[in-house]
DNA sequence: CTGATTTGACCGGA
DNA sequence: TCCGGTCAAATCAG
């Protein structure tokens, strides 16, 4: 990002573009193109006109933070995404508000940077899937004028390896099912990558049962915690369905997990309760990768390092009971919106089968 | 017992 | 004084 704001930059974003506009005109004269190439690439499109005019709007340079440790697609932030129009407007102009006037504010010594991840049920989630981090809460606040309260984490390794990294997850009032996560501070824990696996999570409605509102809430965070090696794992377009699953049936959720049992994943146990506060029917994007979901577009379990874990459909399985009813039986879309990857070299490929 | 979450209290900036 | 952010005791769960 050290050529932020230079016009040979922008051009080329702009060629990108204009490249990627092309791919996807082919795309839709070809009927065997898949949907997911085509959001993948009107995704892409988007992505690379924010960044194009993030760069006109340029002002200073971005926080290390954001070519460190985002995907790219996260440090394009507002603008980035088909979510840009997500009506939490406050935390959005409040944030570019800060990166204008952000050496003059104390608290915005450190990088920050916004992602919003939206969860929708049945489809796919946008937005960014990346952080691979481990995260614990230290408070929820009720905001001003919001109408879901805002939480706060921080590095679970920052008693022991001084991680200062901090993030606010803030559902978005118009439209609860974005997610707005504002990371503040680079993390310097080593630890990181190690506990998050997979996670795909498709949201489904669902009532804030009193027992795995905070798993799910939990587990939905992974959604912006996955590695970035794990998606580079992933380089080709991923889809993952999980079949017959029921999307309407309170109980059905892929992430549910037993109700009576937390999830624990690298010290991280996660009790319940905690969705009701996010407002449900969503999860909201909190702690740490606790989804031990794998998926494999070649379906051979390669996901994250965890031995332990199966296919994605094996822990849908083992996570999701026998059916009692299935009114609405669906097929839940996972998708992996890997822009980052279409853009961190000189070459755009789009290689989904 | 250990570790995470909850939640009211506290603090500091505007 | 208000409000966002953090602290810390209480509580919960494995």
């Amino acid at each position: 990002m050290d050529n932020m704001g230079d016009p040979k930059s922008i051009v080329q974003e702009l060629l990108q573009g204009l490249e990627l506009a092309r791919q996807l005109q082919v795309c839709l004269h070809t009927p065997s193109s898949s949907q997911e190439t085509r959001d993948l690439l009107i995704h892409n499109i988007i992505s690379t006109f924010g960044k194009a005019l993030e760069m006109v709007n340029w002002k200073g340079p971005l926080p290390a933070a954001e070519s460190s440790q985002l995907p790219l697609a996260a440090a394009i932030r507002m603008s980035d995404s088909p979510i840009s129009s997500s009506p939490r407007s406050e935390d959005s102009e409040r944030d570019l508000k800060d990166q204008d006037h952000n050496a003059f504010k104390k608290r915005n010594t450190l990088p920050r940077w916004t992602k919003r991840i939206r969860v929708t049920p049945g489809m796919a989630v946008e937005g960014p899937l990346d952080d691979g981090y481990s995260w614990r809460k230290y408070g929820q606040k009720d905001i001003l004028g919001a109408m879901y309260p805002r939480g706060y984490y921080r590095c679970t390794h920052r008693t022991v390896q001084g991680c200062m990294a901090t993030k606010q997850v803030q559902r978005s009032d118009e439209d609860p099912t974005i997610f707005e996560i504002n990371y503040r501070g680079k993390h310097t824990c080593t630890v990181a990558h190690t506990a998050a696996t997979s996670s795909v999570i498709p949201l489904e409605n669902q009532e804030p049962t009193l027992n795995n509102t905070n798993q799910q809430q939990n587990i939905l965070q992974s959604l912006e915690q996955q590695p970035n090696d794990l998606l580079l794992s992933l380089r080709e377009g991923l889809r993952v369905q999980t079949q017959n699953l029921d999307s309407t049936d309170q109980s059905f959720s892929p992430f549910r997990f037993p109700l009576s049992t937390n999830i624990k994943n690298e010290g991280q146990v996660f009790p319940p309760h905690v969705l009701e506060n996010f407002g449900s029917p969503y999860m909201s994007p909190a702690t740490s990768g606790i989804s031990h979901f794998s998926v494999s577009p070649s379906g051979v379990n390669s996901f994250g390092g965890n031995p332990n874990l199966g296919t994605f459909e094996s822990h849908i399985n083992d996570m999701i009971p026998p059916a009692t009813s299935a009114p609405n039986s669906a097929a839940v879309a996972l998708e992996f919106p890997f822009n980052q990857f279409n853009f961190d070299g000189q070459n755009f490929r789009f290689d989904n089968p």
